[in-house]
DNA sequence: ACTGGAAATGTTAGCGCTACCATTGCAACT
DNA sequence: AGTTGCAATGGTAGCGCTAACATTTCCAGT
């Protein structure tokens, strides 16, 4: 198609540049046409070396270069390419998060916490979302891994021992989130759902609760919180009590559906365990439709504390997570192994707190 | 951190590597350890770039060839390195999606849309909050556009000038989202705030309110449904209305305060229109607190159709906006200007519905 | 004057992949 | 036989950057 190369030769003659005939000249293969880094540095000039510095490490170069650098910079309008430094440096400045769903869960706040602390050190989250069944959690870890990221951080993700065994294949520093196993692949901040489970149980059996029904998503954890809960009130002499499940991720409605399930079976409740707090708002809602009065005639118990459940009327008793923090400690722990630095104890628990308000 | 797991390798390069001496042979640069594309193509016996083709288009691999690639590549464990590849073919596989904030917000369907459309596609979304206030906006922009992504998705972001200049500059596809704006940066998926506001002041006017509230963000499209609502009330003769102003993102507990601010006030109000559901269902909640029967003695309008507002009591009256249709779209914008293809008519009017139930 | 060394900058050689062309072999045509 | 066309594969040269050394300059210390 360019077979036009004498274009080239007119062009070298023109600026006398010194041709170096070795074979017949392929067409160069053309670049995206942006501004390189070598161009900053020949408009600077100085090497291409130099302006890489006084982009990562200015301290180093004389303040009058770094002048001169900046000006050709801004008169260019250059932005480096992170994907060539990062192929060059062994460091893509990325990190993956990976979570069933992004759409109204618990770990938006762990999701924001992340970039936050990542967009301090420079990083970017990738985001995937493997859905609740993890039938394309393979595929996807594959494509993460693909990215070469800095850090992985999987939240509220069963994985399949073929992914696990591709993350730890990878080298990649992984922190697990929102669950405490006792294999974890690399480090974890979490805490215990079983535990929850079991407080709560002690909890509403101490404020006089005997009839308890249980609202539950059926995702893994949610499963765990619900098993410590029928235990430990299995324990302390109560009946088996009645079981509504739906399918994650939990919506509004389907805590009003449950309540009406639980109702339409005509057992006798007096307080309905939620495996969200989202679930919990429906179950309230629904009672509330009923003209069933929260907490005299029916308690309500969710998990999460999201931010909505202050405020709902009557105020939402539920346990708090503290997201942010699980963020927070899932950021510190992959920035540490970036730098190189001794994480410490690596699985962290980051604990939880039952709030009593008015609807329990 | 694991150099023993080039065992395998080493092995293999015991065979015969021969060092090619010209110079004093400086340290070679070490890569990650890795396996590469070379590895791979070593031991299925061919060379790098058929591995290459057996990756991204099997087809035209003989059949043969293409088993024996497969199986070094499942025998090594070889996950492609797309950094690289990204570099060499000039395509990233990566969208970058930018918005005020991922936490609690009506963009949520429309960030699950891209993530889907994208996965699909091979390419990763990343991430990028903003704020609201902008002012991280501008390093944002060129953290993103060093990663040479192959698209940007900007979803209700308002972008400063200098921004904008970049953007452009860049060369990459963007879709501005949630806005309809005279002067698109590239292609947009939007709707008519002001129309949103006028038509929902109609509404309400035909359903015999006359003394309209507003609680709302001040984001800059809330603030354009708000005027396009008080224009449109005025133009039918209705008196200047309250309003009651709170910072975005908005809350529950900032719906609440609202219709408390607003009764306080003393005024007299038959219908509240606020810039968000969420907001809207914590002034129902705030009416109920206060045995403020809705809608008969206060109607309240919410925005966004959000997947809870049908499910609150009452449901909420409010206008549906369908986000995961705008991802869809922005998407496919995107992949068309990948593909080469024409994209058509850049700017999209996706529309809105007021949907009546039972709050106003 | 000479050495040592820190500060500033440069040179070279990749990082792991794909674009671009070239080559080979073989069936299907003139 | 000569040519064409196609399918399959290979060689080379980058993509834009940084790691690892190398070099130069200049000034303090003896």
């Amino acid at each position: 198609m360019s077979e036009i190369k004498e274009l080239a030769v007119t062009s070298a003659a023109v600026t006398s540049k010194p041709v170096r005939v070795k074979k017949p000249p392929r067409a160069a293969r053309r670049g995206t046409g942006d501004t390189t880094l070598s161009d900053v540095a020949k408009l600077a000039g100085v090497s291409a070396i130099t302006v890489s510095r006084a982009l990562k490490t200015p301290s180093i170069v004389a303040p009058e270069t770094l002048a001169r650098i900046q000006d050709a910079v801004s008169r260019t309008g250059y932005v480096p390419n992170l994907m060539a430094g990062g192929l060059a440096s062994n460091r893509s400045g990325l990190v993956a998060a990976l979570m069933p769903t992004i759409a109204g869960s618990v770990f938006l706040e762990t999701v924001q916490a992340l970039t936050d602390a990542f967009d301090d050190a420079g990083c970017q989250l990738i985001l995937g979302q493997s859905g609740y069944t993890g039938f394309r959690e393979d595929a996807l870890i594959n494509a993460i891994v693909g990215r070469r990221p800095d850090g992985i951080v999987l939240t509220g993700i069963m994985h399949s021992p073929e992914g696990r065994k591709r993350l730890l294949a990878s080298g990649i520093p992984v922190v697990e989130t929102w669950d405490l196993t006792p294999t974890p692949i690399d480090m974890l901040v979490g805490f215990s759902h079983e535990k929850v489970g079991r407080e709560v149980a002690d909890f509403l059996y101490s404020k006089g609760y005997r009839r308890p029904a249980i609202v539950s998503a059926d995702d893994y954890r949610a499963g765990l919180r619900r098993s410590g809960f029928e235990q430990r009130m299995h324990a302390l002499g109560v009946a088996p009590m009645p079981v509504h499940i739906v399918a994650a991720p939990t919506s509004l409605r389907d805590g009003r559906e449950g309540l009406a399930a639980l109702l339409a079976q005509a057992v006798d409740v007096d307080v309905v365990f939620c495996s969200s707090d989202v679930l919990a708002h429906g179950v309230v809602t629904e009672a509330q439709a009923r003209a069933i009065d929260v907490p005299r005639d029916l308690a309500v118990m969710g998990f999460g504390d999201l931010a909505f459940a202050s405020y709902i009327h009557p105020a939402l008793t539920t346990v708090h997570i503290d997201g942010r923090a699980i963020g927070r400690q899932a950021a510190q722990f992959i920035m540490d192994r970036i730098e190189g630095r001794d994480v410490g104890e690596r699985v962290r628990d980051i604990g939880f707190s039952i709030v009593p308000r008015l609807s329990a």
